[in-house]
DNA sequence: AGTCCACAGGAAGGGCAGGCGA
DNA sequence: TCGCCTGCCCTTCCTGTGGACT
């Protein structure tokens, strides 16, 4: 960051850009490093690749496959093996004249699956229905979704990418309708395929729901370091320009995502993030130093982020914590920062909230993972949350910058 | 063994905004 | 316009609880 304000001040602005223009760049096609991107092949994924591709087989001539459940941690390739697999499908179904409809959903984008009512509208949408984002009663959404389904022809397939996260907000009420709704089908056989990064997601289903949607299971481990490497060879021949990729880094990426739980997409976004390090810092190819850089670049930026985009409330909350708590390893109470919050409320005239609804909007910073909560009890001094910071000082003081204009007082 | 603290967290419902059909 | 329905954010009220203290 330093190192780019004298890069800026020992030549114009002009020559900065000029340079950037007629040097060799270092990223020859940079899409390919993103989540977003789906490769010709899917490595170290046949097994699941031919079971998948088995179970669906039906589809091919107008049966209903079984309801597929696919669990694994996240970056273990579930989504893109699932998209691969279907869009092969869909292409021989095509090549013999055969109707088969994928629609894709994942339930952590926000506004899409918060709510059952959500959720059906989004379905109805992707069917080319228009529904109001409020204001229908949900059967009768329910109603629209089922009609234009109905209009179709052939295989429906619906894959519900994240079902655990749909599921933990609304019940699994809407999972039993769902796997229940070809008794009622005319023209259309629909089969579900639920995606979730928790393996023990069904546990807490209705054993009803349970066996109608787990008709069959998959199961995606995750992947070693090895198997990361060979990942990251591939896309990085397509992204980086020859030669701009020093020996190691691919390793590194692999080693660093390999310590959490075999992630592919946080070692393709080290990578991505390693590359632009590199570019930044005008340096002509990227080495192991861009990748420690981006190691530490991909967090606080995702923490920053998270802190950014939070209502104002929040804000206020995550304000009377950074207060409360400078160093790493400091730890405080849920009744502390409250107290604190209440002061910080009174002086930035913010109507404050209950401590209920503060209690509540702290397990959701826990979620996000901007601090760590544990429910102890010290005995007689009653029972409530040790909370402490997610983060490091380095990013506690980025956090305070930031809050200098949003807190001014 | 019983008490008691400081909350966690469930349940119910209020109030608002957005939207529908009659 | 009105009655009704939804989501969302929030409050109020409540029960539950682990373990230090008596």
């Amino acid at each position: 960051m330093e190192k780019w304000v004298v890069y800026i001040t020992q030549q114009t602005i002009q020559e900065l850009f000029n340079n950037y223009l007629t040097k060799q760049p270092i990223f020859s096609n940079k899409k390919t490093l993103t989540s977003s991107y789906t490769p010709e092949t899917v490595p170290h994924r046949d097994k699941q690749i031919n079971q998948l591709g088995r179970i669906l087989l039906p589809a091919l001539k107008s049966e209903r496959p079984s309801n597929v459940f696919i669990y694994g941690s996240t970056g273990t390739g579930k989504t893109l093996t699932t998209k691969y697999v279907l869009d092969e499908l869909v292409k021989t179904a095509t090549q013999n004249n055969n109707i088969i409809k994928t629609i894709y959903v994942n339930c952590k984008m926000k506004k899409v699956a918060d709510t059952e009512y959500r959720f059906l509208a989004y379905l109805a949408e992707k069917l080319g229905e228009t529904v109001p984002s409020t204001g229908l009663p949900t059967d009768q959404v329910y109603k629209i979704f089922f009609k234009s389904l109905d209009k179709l022809e052939g295989v429906v397939i619906l894959i519900v990418d994240e079902i655990d996260a749909l599921v933990n907000k609304v019940g699994d009420d809407f999972l039993y309708n769902l796997t229940r709704i070809n008794q009622d089908l005319a023209n259309v056989d629909l089969s579900v395929i639920g995606i979730s990064n928790n393996l023990s997601f069904t546990d807490y289903l209705d054993a009803r729901v349970k066996s109608s949607l787990s008709e069959e299971e998959l199961i995606f481990p995750p992947y070693n370091a090895v198997q990361l490497q060979e990942i990251l060879q591939k896309r990085a021949e397509i992204a980086f320009t020859n030669g701009k990729i020093n020996d190691g880094v691919t390793q590194k990426c692999a080693a660093l995502a390999a310590q959490e739980h075999g992630d592919a997409r946080r070692a393709l976004d080290l990578l991505r993030v390693a590359g632009e390090v590199a570019e930044r810092e005008g340096d002509e190819e990227v080495s192991i130093k861009h990748v420690d850089k981006a190691e530490e670049k991909v967090d606080t930026d995702r923490i920053i982020e998270v802190v950014k985009t939070q209502p104002k409330q929040s804000k206020a909350i995550i304000y009377a914590l950074l207060t409360k708590l400078t160093k790493e390893n400091e730890k405080t109470l849920t009744g502390d920062v409250f107290n604190n919050y209440m002061t910080i409320c009174k002086k930035a005239v913010l109507k404050p909230l209950t401590q209920r609804r503060v209690s509540d909007i702290l397990s959701e910073l826990d979620m996000l993972g901007i601090i760590n909560a544990k429910v102890i009890s010290n005995g007689r001094y009653g029972r409530t949350r040790e909370i402490s910071l997610a983060f490091s000082e380095d990013i506690h003081k980025k956090i305070m910058d930031f809050f200098k204009n949003e807190f001014y007082f």
